[in-house]
DNA sequence: TTCGGAATGG
DNA sequence: CCATTCCGAA
C-alpha cells in the first residue's frame, strides 16, 4: 500500500493510512447507500435524485426508481424506497443524514459529520480541465494545505480537517474513476446542532 | 409518509 | 457494522 508515492499527494500528506477505508474496492468492503447518493448526486444525474434548496439537502425525485438503481447496484432486485428509506432512517442516529420534515421525500447530509476528502488527483495529468462547473454546487471539502513538521497525533488532523475549505472549482467527482476515492467520517463531538445531542450509541441489544 | 423495533444476513 | 426485510404505529 506505500507504493505511489507521487501520486495522491494530499492522500499521503494529510491522513494516516487507516482514515482511508478502502470505500469499494473489489474485494473489499460494499459500497454503502451514502455513497451511491453521493455519486449520483454528484453528477446532477437530475432525474431520481437531486440537490435541493438547503446546503446538503436533497430530494428525491423518483423514490422507486433510486430503490431500483440502488438495487442493482447491490444486487437486491426487490429493493423498494420502503427498505432503502428505512436505512436512510438508519443514518438519522450516526447523524449522517437527518430529514427536512415537511418536505416529502427531502433529506439533507450533515456534512459536518460527513467529510469528504481527497480525490484522485492525477500525478501525470495537471487537472484536464474544468468543464462544467455545476451549480447546486456542493459537498466537497478539499484537503487544507498546510502540514506541520511533526505530527503523529491524529486528532489534531481530525480537526484540521474540519475546517471546512471550498475548493474553487473542481471538475467534478470522482464517480467516472470508481473505485479510487475516499471517504473519512471521523466522529468529533464538535458543532453541535440544534436540539439534538445524541450520541451514537445508547442502544445495545444482544 | 414517516418512523423505528426486531430479526436476519453478509 | 451496514444494511435488508417485514411490519405496526403515528
Amino acid at each position: 500500500m506505500g507504493s505511489v508515492s507521487s501520486s495522491y499527494w494530499t492522500r499521503a500528506v494529510l491522513f494516516p493510512d487507516w482514515a482511508y477505508k478502502p470505500a469499494w474496492s473489489p474485494g473489499s468492503r460494499q459500497v454503502q447507500l451514502w455513497h451511491f447518493l453521493l455519486e449520483l448526486l454528484g453528477r446532477g444525474e437530475g432525474g431520481a435524485i437531486g440537490w435541493a434548496g438547503e446546503w446538503g439537502e436533497f430530494v428525491i425525485r423518483d423514490p422507486e426508481r433510486l430503490a431500483r438503481m440502488w438495487g442493482e447496484r447491490k444486487g437486491k432486485p426487490h429493493m423498494n424506497y420502503d427498505k432503502l428509506s428505512r436505512a436512510l432512517r438508519y443514518y438519522y442516529n450516526k447523524r449522517i443524514l437527518h430529514k427536512t420534515k415537511g418536505k416529502r421525500f427531502t433529506y439533507k447530509f450533515n456534512f459536518n459529520k460527513l467529510i469528504l476528502v481527497n480525490y484522485p488527483t492525477f500525478p501525470s495529468v495537471h487537472m484536464p480541465s474544468q468543464t462544467h462547473a455545476l451549480q447546486g454546487q456542493p459537498p466537497y471539502l478539499s484537503v487544507p494545505p498546510p502540514m506541520g513538521p511533526s505530527q503523529s497525533d491524529l486528532s489534531r488532523l481530525t480537526s484540521v480537517n474540519a475546517t471546512l475549505h471550498f475548493p474553487p472549482a473542481l471538475s467534478g467527482w470522482p464517480v467516472n474513476m470508481g473505485r479510487s476515492f475516499s471517504i473519512y467520517h471521523p466522529t468529533p463531538h464538535m458543532a453541535a446542532e440544534e436540539g439534538e445531542e445524541r450520541r451514537g450509541e445508547g442502544k445495545r441489544i444482544n
